[in-house]
DNA sequence: TTAATTAATGTTACAATATAACAAATTTAA
DNA sequence: TTAAATTTGTTATATTGTAACATTAATTAA
């Protein structure tokens, strides 16, 4: 069972989702002499809470009861640390962020929207990526970097919108 | 040459790319019995000036100069009317519209855009759609839209580069 | 260990993008 | 030619994101 088919079943054990992201940037942070400081971490944690794209103003409230300054400037900061170490990706279509699944190795930028339940999880596609190298090549454009969005329906949401 | 190999070469003779684009949207509407009043012509084309994606505010002060209105809810209303009949995309990214070269097929909002010209073109590429609906069905997500906005360097700013 | 430097956070103010709500005018349909 | 629907004008405000500088904390060099 893929990253995908998980994110998209509302009952599996999430609180294992947020251990394991929390985990790994710490690691990932430690190994690049970067300080994952509470803020940094608490943000990280907010946009764990579920697989939905959070508003950076809806994390606002949570710093301000955890003590911090809770002035937008604090929570973009963090929010472009964790961009930078791959931590979190920012959805364009939504304005909104969410958690990386494997902050290790580069990826794609590519998600999977369900409009229904609003849940957002990363399509890792070498095919995808591929096609989109080569159709971009084939006009002689050079890639940097790509981000796709695909809207529509999740597995979940299609099954309960079956049984209504 | 295809649309991306012309919209990134900057000598092309952009004055027939405005005309065709105008005089398809005229077309189109007739069809659809939409109206393509005074506003939203302008509007379609100040945004085919050139092929850079323009913001929603670069467009007001144009507006007001033909006597428009030029409060914010102008413009947004005639993008959205442009949008729904799929003449101008968004690229989310930018926060910047930009007129669809082929407004009469529905497309798939895929684009090619150059960091150094800040060219955008779309990519019409059947290879990618056909990947990505396969990698989405395969963890049985189905699809309604997708958007691509893939940024790098066009073939002519290349070109520049290299003779720098 | 302390002073100097760098990095991170606090704070105020504001810029940029987008929409809500209602009034007036225009167009289309009855 | 009135009625209904659509489009535009207008004011106000919501939402998202940054600039700029002060303060605090952490790291490095003396």
């Amino acid at each position: 069972m893929n990253n995908a088919e998980v994110a998209f079943q509302p009952e599996h054990d999430h609180s294992r989702c947020i251990t394991q992201a929390l985990q790994d940037a710490a690691e990932l942070c430690r190994g690049r002499q970067q300080r994952l400081t509470p803020v940094r971490e608490l943000v990280l944690k907010l946009i764990w809470q579920n697989h939905k794209p959070l508003g950076a103003y809806e994390i606002l409230p949570a710093l301000a009861e955890a003590g911090f300054n809770s002035a937008p400037p604090t929570v973009y900061r963090a929010l472009d640390f964790l961009q930078e170490q791959g931590l979190v990706h920012r959805i364009a279509s939504l304005n909104a962020f969410i958690g990386c699944s494997h902050p290790e190795h580069h990826c794609n930028n590519s998600f999977l929207i369900c409009t229904r339940c609003h849940s957002a999880v990363e399509l890792e596609s070498k095919a995808v990526s591929k096609a989109i190298k080569a159709s971009a090549n084939a006009v002689g454009f050079s890639v940097q970097t790509e981000m796709l969005e695909v809207v529509g329906i999740c597995p979940n949401c299609q099954q309960e919108d079956s049984t209504l």
